[in-house]
DNA sequence: CTGTTAGCGCCTTCAT
DNA sequence: ATGAAGGCGCTAACAG
């Protein structure tokens, strides 16, 4: 009852008087077919709209042309962005890709690993979720070990201790002290940090690069003005609040990303604060947000094609065996626009 | 080369001393399997982490469990959020989806067209893109109905003369007129309406409805008050922009999206305007951006959850070859927040 | 309850 | 250049 119509290369080659094989000859160019007969078959293709069934043919070529992309959260641009980019990057190989959303459930994230294995997948794109936890649990490092036996797997700005994937990553640190240098540049003397969730490595990384850098630079390192309640605009918007009630403020507050970042510059000015005027502020992986929220937002590019390219490459590359790079870095850029200014002294 | 590893249930039962049909069972439960038998097979799927081969499963049953899901442009957060919703209501079913991302493009739509009946998904979600078009060409036609024959399909939001596709519509029109009903009774008597293509069928109905409303209003409809630049926030400037040259300004504006309305407050303000002191704004379709964004846009919620969830059900209903209903309206709801407000004459 | 067998739709040797 | 045949991994009769 569930069962599809159903034309086959059977239902051409006999109408067309040819054998099977023939069909799939002219159907894969595989090998030539005389001229009486290939017209009959293309003609017939063409009266059914005959498309060829992709899993019978996966299956006999084991391969199914179909990438996975497992992601936590689709409506964060930071992910669309590169999943437009990932998927054209595929598109352009000849690739489809499965998307799953993992709703940072990490059931959820386990079961899609499972299906698309299932699935046969060529391989995997993994970003966010598990692979950027500090401290991973034994289960999702297993549950990761095991699917790696089954096919390749590239890892997007992220690591496992113990997991032997190979990994594209964006040079956050890079991006961190090139903010830090501007802000400091521009006469600031007291920065802070705000946004992300201790024991995310992103975050983890940017904070402890932060607090290098500073002390490099010989400024004050506030614990206070380090605060992290999450990823999300009202996050930022938390994190804001915390410094406002603060008794001393820095003059500039670093975010972990872009919806951070918004949610500050809401609550700084909600309090009255002008940004850039009374307070400076950075986004990062700039998004298209930072663009258009006012005053603009200065932030890290993460030259999401390049990304995007150098991680199908590797995959690709892996599927077909061949030796790839273990870690690749991208370089990341600052894009500046008006959400930061010269420290006055008041 | 490209070969695969490959545990199959021959390997198992082989290793199990049981015949494959017995490793088959205890795999999907069609029936049960003694004690010592049982309890080996688990041992060695469990041993070699061995998952079905689903593109073989689906290959013999006929049926995929994939659905496919083609759209316009992932960024949109119309899209992602929707997108989100579909796929969670899919999974709760059973089903994976496959995402496609036309990127406006109706080349690149026909081709995943094509792509995703060739994987044999059992059915598609369509938004956007030529189900659009007030005036779709032959070719957009043919190419769906061809397509329709091979699969269900269900439109969101879109419909095609000529294309007898199942829909599930969002209540845009009534959204129109709610937002007109509050602005008018805010005693705003020049309201404009920007965004959009004209061509494309939400945009063209929603100035339709638009102009019906004023006119039963016996509000005046200023031609230069409707102006269509797109979809984007740049389109939105643009909009704001033409209507700033203008020598007589409506006192309202609606706009066809959160985006266009987001641009058009951005240019509103960079004039010296106040929104909404000076001038008022709506957005349409209530994304997380329309709350987030200074001062709170004013937005039509299109129910997500349930347009998603009743989308799948009717997908679903379909494959399953049971009856369904042609069009099915969601109600719609505005949300207020903080970009209108009474109209004090000056 | 369990093994044998055939076949889902396609592709690729292997002969012809 | 073309046809016949086997097999990709799995499931569902059909016997036993």
């Amino acid at each position: 009852m569930l069962k599809k119509d159903g034309v086959t290369i059977y239902h051409i080659a006999k109408e067309a008087k040819v054998s099977p094989a023939t069909v799939s000859r002219v159907l894969t160019g595989s090998a030539n077919v005389r001229e009486p007969a290939k017209s009959r078959v293309l003609a017939l293709i063409n009266k059914y709209n005959f498309k060829p069934n992709v899993m019978a043919q996966s299956l006999y070529l084991k391969q199914s042309k179909m990438l996975g992309i497992i992601l936590p959260d689709i409506d964060h641009p930071f992910y669309s962005m590169i999943v437009k980019q990932l998927e054209s990057q595929a598109l352009e190989r000849g690739y489809t890709c499965l998307l799953c959303n993992s709703m940072q459930n990490f059931s959820i994230e386990q079961a899609y690993l499972d299906n698309l294995i299932s699935r046969q997948v060529d391989g995997i794109v993994f970003l966010g979720g598990r692979i950027n936890q500090t401290h991973p649990t034994e289960e999702l490092l297993t549950g990761m070990n095991d699917s790696l036996r089954h096919v390749p797997i590239v890892f997007v700005n992220g690591k496992m201790d113990g997991v032997n994937a190979h990994t594209i990553r964006t040079d956050e640190a890079s991006g961190v002290r090139r903010l830090l240098d501007m802000l400091i540049h521009h006469g600031h003397k007291t920065i802070g940090l705000i946004g992300g969730v201790v024991g995310v490595s992103s975050t983890d990384e940017k904070i402890s690069v932060f607090r290098e850098t500073l002390k490099e630079k010989r400024l004050m390192v506030k614990e206070e003005w380090i605060h992290s309640s999450g990823y999300s605009i009202e996050g930022g918007e938390q994190d804001a609040m915390h410094l406002l009630h603060l008794d001393e403020r820095p003059t500039a507050v670093m975010c972990i990303n872009d919806f951070v970042a918004i949610g500050a510059i809401k609550m700084f000015r909600k309090f009255g604060l002008k940004v850039p005027g009374d307070v400076s502020v950075t986004g990062f992986d700039d998004t298209y947000l930072s663009e258009h929220f006012p005053p603009g937002i200065t932030s890290v590019n993460h030259n999401y094609q390049k990304l995007a390219k150098k991680t199908i490459e590797t995959l690709i590359g892996l599927i077909s065996h061949e030796e790839q790079e273990k870690e690749t870095i991208i370089p990341t850029y600052v894009t500046i626009r008006n959400s930061c200014e010269e420290w006055k002294q008041p």
